[in-house]
DNA sequence: ATTCTGACAGCAA
DNA sequence: TTTGCTGCCAGAA
């Protein structure tokens, strides 16, 4: 690598998040995904967290990121409070035709959509 | 430098 | 069954 950039440790490692991002950007339409699927697919399974906090750095980024297709293993709307209105992230999953219960979906598991397994 | 939080998940009681 | 705590990694104060 000539350069090699020992930089690992960049101010960001947008390698990670990115990777977030893409794979949330892969989501089809009419599908969603849970954190630690994503987790897992980045192989960083059991943090979770990391994919909800790459997330609540995409408003940096460029792209437009589905992140209401993406909910927590419940099928919960956990980070519907960060779509501005705590509203937004349900009428964008009802718009795609899902069904929304108490924040919750009830088709979660038939629309549920695994990035190890379609990627 | 250290400490705490964070859009979760898994396990124990 | 539900409730609560811990563990994961990274970033912000």
């Amino acid at each position: 690598m000539t350069s090699s950039t020992p930089k690992k440790s960049n101010s960001l490692n947008e390698g990670f998040f990115n990777a977030v991002y893409e794979v949330t950007k892969k989501v089809p339409y009419g599908r969603i995904t849970s954190y630690g699927a994503i987790a897992r697919y980045l192989g960083t399974a059991g943090s979770a967290r990391m994919v909800g906090w790459a997330l609540n750095s995409c408003h940096s980024q460029p792209d437009f990121i589905p992140a209401h297709r993406v909910v927590n293993r419940n099928g919960l709307l956990t980070g519907k409070r960060h779509f501005g209105n705590s509203t937004t992230m349900q009428q964008l999953l009802e718009n795609e035709g899902f069904v929304i219960k108490d924040d919750q979906i009830t088709n979660f598991k038939e629309k549920f959509w695994d990035p190890t397994l379609e990627l």
